[in-house]
DNA sequence: ATGGCATGTCATACATGA
């Protein structure tokens, strides 16, 4: 089973993209961030027409995720996390398809800091924890993938500058430590196990240059519970998709799951 | 130290991203 995490930075500019990996991929499941869109411009009916059933909670403007299952319709747990009834913003969405329970997730950016967006990532990442807990304790095979948007060590094999990104939100000691105490509860980072040394970028800023110098980082993960963990077959970065006309800044990232 | 680019909207400028 391949489960595939992509920030698609717009659901409407990208469905052409979207559309091609899923044809040219077929992977099993595929997890959306950034959609852009509210849940009326999802476009479902697309989506069907190349094979994949789907359930997404979207957003005007911002934000946006969902869950695509080849060849059936995922079976919606929740929507949002517990936590914060104020907080407005589509960001989690979890599904089970067939017997792997999946989260969709796409973690604040929490930039500029310090201020309140990244007293906001910092809080969201503890409402995470708990609901992590959570999933660990039902014992079931859970894959938390998504945009989590944290470097998670300050090395170049997780970033192409430690110095470029040293005031960053995505890389700060309050945002590594929290995913580290995620980890820590018992998940496994799928795609640094496979891979355990050298350079392994998920995103390449528009910006600068960015992609044709290699500068990237490491922010698009599948953490894996111990159920899951024990079927890792393999885990990669479909980085060609980087490449093409009308990209993504993310590219595809994913693992493959024995079948049970 | 700055700027570079892309997306979406209350569009011809701004907010957000990472």
């Amino acid at each position: 089973m391949k489960i595939v995490t992509y920030n698609v930075n717009g659901i409407g500019a990208r469905l052409p993209r979207l559309l091609e990996y899923l044809e040219e991929q077929a992977p099993d499941v595929c997890c959306l961030q950034e959609l852009k869109a509210d849940d009326e411009k999802f476009p479902a009916a697309a989506i069907e027409g190349v094979g994949y059933g789907a359930v997404w909670h979207g957003q005007k403007s911002w934000n946006g995720v969902a869950i695509l299952a080849k060849g059936r319709q995922p079976e919606e747990r929740r929507r949002g996390l517990a936590g914060d009834p104020d907080d407005t913003h589509s960001r989690y969405i979890e599904a089970t398809v067939g017997d792997v329970l999946v989260g969709c997730l796409y973690l604040p950016n929490g930039n500029p800091q310090p201020g309140p967006k990244f007293d906001y990532k910092l809080a969201w990442m503890e409402r995470l924890i708990v609901h992590a807990a959570g999933l660990l304790a039902t014992e079931l095979p859970a894959v938390l993938c998504g945009d989590y948007n944290v470097i998670p060590t300050l090395s170049h094999d997780d970033t192409f500058s430690v110095r470029a990104m040293a005031q960053d939100a995505l890389m700060q000691p309050e945002s590594r430590a929290a995913f580290r105490r995620l980890l820590f509860q018992g998940w496994t980072d799928a795609l640094r196990v496979r891979h355990p040394a050298g350079p392994l970028y998920t995103f390449w800023d528009y910006q600068a240059g960015a992609w044709q110098r290699d500068a990237g980082f490491r922010i698009d993960h599948h953490l894996l519970s111990p159920a899951a963990a024990d079927r890792l077959i393999d885990a990669g970065v479909d980085k060609v998709y980087r490449g093409r006309e009308k990209a993504s800044d993310h590219a595809p990232t994913w693992v493959v799951l024995r079948d049970a």
